[in-house]
DNA sequence: ACCATTTGACCACC
DNA sequence: GGTGGTCAAATGGT
């Protein structure tokens, strides 16, 4: 499941993640110092700057640390005979969901009944800044995570009841970086409902990658993921997928299509030579006044504890 | 009263 | 049996 360095050169990449968190703590305070002196709305260069240095390090920090990351979801994760395997995530609350519970149990007993979904549609990204991402969230659930210093959170969308809305995220204060959290969306949006979500249209013209966006005529370089091109979102770590149609949640924004009108291609040989063959990270020079279109479509860590808002500065 | 959060309990998976 | 993911009653906020 997790990944680890080769044996035979154990020390040096760990070297290199405690250089890169010490630059990337370096580049949090310089950040703080910025916050304090231009404001919060992250649209001064200065501090669009350190957030794209912030994104930097732990893009690359990521990329090092993945086998040791507590919420690692491995490509090698992916295990296609599971796809099956998930009535209770899709219908968590019907009586029928959970083949496997107790027939004649109570409501109560019927707790943490369900089918846990070992493999899905992931998006592991890792944010500097608690920013709305547009969409609703309620949080249902907080564990403490062994050998994790801070305890993972637990949300789902706020329409999975009303509208069937299969996304889901968790929550996780970066132990070696407590100012970032690790979020992990799960599903794809197939709610309606958002809010401050710009209009985001994925281009699925045939010549190109099937998972190109463009977000309106404010956002056209196509050249730059949608995942990545927030100077908030720090990291796309990494994603598989399983019976989910279409890529992360925040990049179909559907807001104005049903689950039918995905644009992403489901096809997962094309979705992961996309992901395969897109730079690490890269940070759009062009949304930095439109700092609130790019969060909400990329950056998870919509609704936090009150130990969350602690970091937040 | 309604909605969101908290938290202990339950259960699947390893 | 341990750990993590989810449920749902209890609680709090508006």
């Amino acid at each position: 499941m997790k990944r680890s360095w080769p044996e035979n050169s154990p020390s040096k990449p760990r070297k290199a993640i405690e250089e890169l968190v010490q630059g990337r703590q370096f580049a949090n305070q310089l950040r703080g110092l910025l916050g304090k002196s231009i404001g919060d709305d992250g649209s001064a260069p200065e501090k669009d700057l350190v957030l794209k240095i912030l994104s930097s390090f732990t893009n690359t920090l990521s990329l090092l640390n993945s086998a040791e990351s507590d919420v690692d979801v491995d490509v090698s994760q992916v295990q296609p005979n599971t796809q099956a395997s998930s009535p209770c995530w899709d219908a968590p609350k019907s009586e029928s969901s959970g083949e496997s519970c107790r027939s004649n149990s109570t409501v109560k007993d019927r707790r943490g009944c369900y089918k846990r979904r070992k493999t899905s549609l992931t998006v592991t990204k890792e944010t500097p800044t608690l920013i709305d991402d547009g969409h609703a969230w309620r949080k249902y659930g907080q564990k403490p995570i062994l050998n994790a210093k801070y305890p993972r959170h637990y949300y789902r969308c706020t329409h999975k009841y009303d509208q069937g809305c299969q996304a889901a995220k968790q929550v996780q204060r970066i132990q070696e970086d407590p100012v970032m959290h690790r979020t992990i969306y799960i599903g794809n949006h197939t709610c309606r409902t958002f809010q401050n979500v710009p209009e985001l249209i994925l281009d699925s013209s045939p010549n190109d990658s099937p998972f190109v966006l463009s977000f309106d005529d404010t956002f056209t370089n196509k050249h730059n993921h949608p995942f990545l091109s927030s100077s908030f979102q720090s990291v796309v770590k990494q994603e598989h997928r399983e019976e989910m149609p279409a890529a992360a949640d925040d990049i179909t924004h559907n807001n104005q299509s049903s689950s039918s009108d995905y644009l992403v291609s489901p096809d997962q040989t094309a979705l992961e030579s996309f992901y395969n063959s897109m730079p690490v990270l890269s940070s759009s020079p062009m949304e930095s006044d439109n700092g609130n279109v790019i969060s909400g479509i990329l950056v998870g860590s919509a609704d936090f504890t009150d130990d969350d808002l602690l970091f937040e500065f």
